[in-house]
DNA sequence: AGCATACTTCGATCGCCCTCGAACCAATCT
DNA sequence: AGATTGGTTCGAGGGCGATCGAAGTATGCT
């Protein structure tokens, strides 16, 4: 009856309101105390922690204590992959809750997912990149080619650093906005924050919505040409 | 405070054991109706159908009826993509079910995923043909080059008459038993079907298990080598 | 027409789990 | 040491939803 692992339970993980929600805050890529994530999802701090444990204990998140206080963090970008997909389904098919503020626009152009850039501004710059061979894919892996190593050094991404971590230096992660793949990894995590070292960009953690300033768009746009 | 679609009703959705043994059941790729899928699930007739209207309502589903008879079939891909995704977390960070019985192993090697190969072999197939560059990717798309077209004619498979359809012709999938991808898409599913006319394969529909015949499994390999 | 089958709808029951108040640890500050 | 803040544990309450029996609708068979 049962073949393969457990969907249900995982899914019945995410399927709470209040744990959803603090999910898509964690989706930030930041990590969080039990306080924030309490107010972030609406409820008390001990039903927070008690949402907190269970999710802990199903493996999604990975804690990490720091003095008095206790900060969750998406346990992989797996995890993160999982939400993302979920979303693409829940705007796609669901009741179509196409919250067409000026903050979902935003979020469309560009936002932060778990630790990279997605939206419009992500997928260009991977598809530039890739147009560019500065990525290739090698078999289903990306691979981050010499031409790429040289363009991410001339940016001032030591890519020598990143490669020694454990986690996969270029990895594509897809949108629920679009349908399309950006960059995930840590050469994704690397670009984004280079951004903000340059000040081209400021990633708003509270609402992931990422905005360029005028000259950093510009800067970017002449980086990753759409051709 | 909710930015993004709303995961929970997707997630929760899926988090009822009795709905997430269907849609497990349904990833077979194969359309069930009402009373097959309250067996698979183990309860009965009328909680199938409140549980199947809900799935349906929540766009998971794809229903179609024929007679006296009602056929539910996951709504599309990128459904049995997510519930993919689910099983890989399930497996890797849940509770470690690692069912290693004699019936977890054949569904390592080659099962039928919603309607394409997955598993070890179906993993082989996509890497293979990436090797020879019978597909490759554009942009974050797969594309079958005309090398491929060739390759799939000889093996006896209109091509031409898949890429009318709506449906990608090349997509890849990732499995939760191999963390790789497989090819999944209109293709895909060509691929497979082909194996089973040739009847290189039977796929079990119930268990999902694909056995290859001996000379069908070794045809299998000549024709996708590994390297 | 009459019966059987496949499914849906309604109503009632019941159990799970989300929620919060209150008390209880733990760590930092003065 | 006492106070303050961050978090966990325990217990009780309460609501939502899963479940099934029974009645209702539709389709097909003879």
């Amino acid at each position: 009856m049962k073949e393969g692992p457990d969907i249900a339970q995982v899914a019945a993980l995410i399927g709470d309101p209040a744990r959803a929600n603090m999910l898509t805050a964690l989706m930030s890529g930041k990590a969080l105390t039990v306080s924030e994530l309490a107010e972030e999802a609406g409820v008390t701090i001990q039903t927070a922690s008690s949402h907190l444990s269970k999710l802990d204990s199903g493996g999604l998140l990975r804690p990490r204590k720091q003095g008095r206080h206790k900060y969750f963090a998406l346990a992989g970008e797996d995890v993160a992959q999982v939400l993302e997909g979920l979303m693409g389904l829940a705007a796609g098919s669901g009741h179509l809750r196409t919250r067409t503020g000026p903050k979902d626009a935003k979020l469309r152009q560009a936002r932060v997912c778990y630790n990279h850039l997605a939206g419009d501004m992500g997928i260009q710059m991977f598809d530039s990149l890739i147009a560019r061979t500065h990525l290739s894919f090698e078999g289903e892996d990306l691979r981050l080619t010499d031409s790429g190593a040289a363009f991410a050094y001339d940016l001032g991404i030591d890519v020598g650093a990143l490669q020694s971590a454990r986690t996969p230096l270029c990895r594509e992660c897809l949108d629920w906005s679009e349908r399309r793949s950006h960059l995930a990894g840590s050469l994704g995590r690397a670009f984004l924050s280079r951004f903000e070292e340059l000040s081209w960009a400021k990633t708003d953690r509270k609402t992931r919505i990422v905005t360029f300033s005028r000259s950093g768009a510009e800067a970017f746009h002449q980086l990753f040409p759409v051709n």
